[in-house]
DNA sequence: TGCAAAAAGTTGCAAATGCAACATTTGATA
DNA sequence: TATCAAATGTTGCATTTGCAACTTTTTGCA
């Protein structure tokens, strides 16, 4: 996975984090970002650890929005609307954030450097990487029933691990948070799905026989 | 809405153009575009008209992936996987898509000019954009229940058009599509959130109450 | 290695949803 | 303006799902 600053120099960097205004930003376990950030007009990249975006709704349900790790980029820009009261940004690790201003994207004085082009190309490769896994859970969470979005899940992953054997990137509750569904109810689905001789699962593992 | 070639002279869009080996191909209506492009390296930026992403799965369902309007982007970069032979992209109406090969974006020669900056600096803003926009679908469809997924898009409407009184941008049957729930269930549902004096509707008119 | 917390798994039941099969209204256009 | 197609609206019913309240298993770590 690329890194926003890769192939920049320290002290490169260090010129970009004037030009961006950028901070770096140390937060601990279990803080939520949003009371420390500009909400309009800054982008946040996790240097390291990762965050949860949750948002409770009035009573009392809450929903992740998304969950970001290393190098991944979060913001209002990007959230937009989603990013309001309703939302916090928790960390689940000992996070390190960096904001940068966006507006100096578009108005940077050294716009000609190497240096401001290689950034750019780092952000536009991120934000790629993004969107396609946007997609690949929109797609899984359009389907109707828990079985296809299970199904469309496990072959997302198949095609990624190229194999029929597959390993779940985390744990089954997790997976019920990401396609947004009732954990026992999925889990209870899995069982259908063994049963009918359609995979054979134990755990993360998981074979596909269809 | 920001234009992939805004603040670009025409001379210059030609040099772009060449740059990216681009090529903007004419379509009718009802054309699925997908037979016409290079599937690993393409980006399509649709200049006029617009298209629908839909999947067709095992059991001949169909699921509204994404449609794209004026100056968004589709390509493999951004679908990945979603992209695969189940997929169809089909022009709405006649439709200009221009192609650009994705991987000049990283190793073009004409790097330092305005226009390389220009257009990167387009392109960065119609993804973050779209980025916005998948991030509120996602925001709906993670909801569990057709009615909160109805009020979650009323709000994110209402704060977009800075009023109590909405305008859906289009039918009710293609909300449907768009939150991925069975048409008349959704109809059914808005009947209740009526007679609850949740809200008001006719059509495509709707006024909150909540 | 033992213990507490998290994860996995089960089940009954009420509520929500999809689906099918309609009737009615709206809108485009010949 | 007559006509046909698309969109809207309605309803019954079977299925799916969420929810609650459990037990059992796994895992991290003191």
């Amino acid at each position: 996975m690329k890194n926003l600053f890769e192939n920049i120099s320290l002290k490169n960097k260090e010129k970009l984090f004037k030009i961006f205004r950028a901070s770096t930003v140390k937060f601990t376990k279990g803080i939520n970002i949003i009371d420390y950030m500009d909400r309009t007009n800054s982008i946040g990249i996790i240097d390291t650890g990762s965050i949860d975006i949750i948002q409770t709704d009035y009573d009392g349900n809450e929903t992740l929005i998304d969950e970001l790790k290393e190098n991944d980029i979060f913001g209002s820009t990007i959230y937009s609307i989603v990013l309001s009261d309703e939302c916090s940004i928790i960390t689940k690790d000992n996070t390190n954030v960096t904001f940068i201003d966006y507006r100096e994207i578009e108005n940077a004085e050294f716009i000609k450097s190497d240096f401001y082009i290689t950034f750019v190309q780092n952000l536009l490769a991120i934000i790629f990487e993004q969107m396609s896994f946007k997609n690949k859970r929109i797609d899984i969470l359009t389907k109707k029933t828990i079985r296809n979005k299970l199904l469309t899940y496990f072959k997302q992953l198949s095609k990624e691990q190229g194999s029929k054997s597959i390993t779940l990137p985390f744990s089954l509750s997790h997976l019920a948070r990401f396609i947004s569904v009732d954990r026992s109810a999925m889990i209870r689905e899995i069982k259908y799905l063994k049963e009918e001789g359609m995979i054979d699962q134990k755990t993360k593992k998981i074979r596909l026989y269809y």
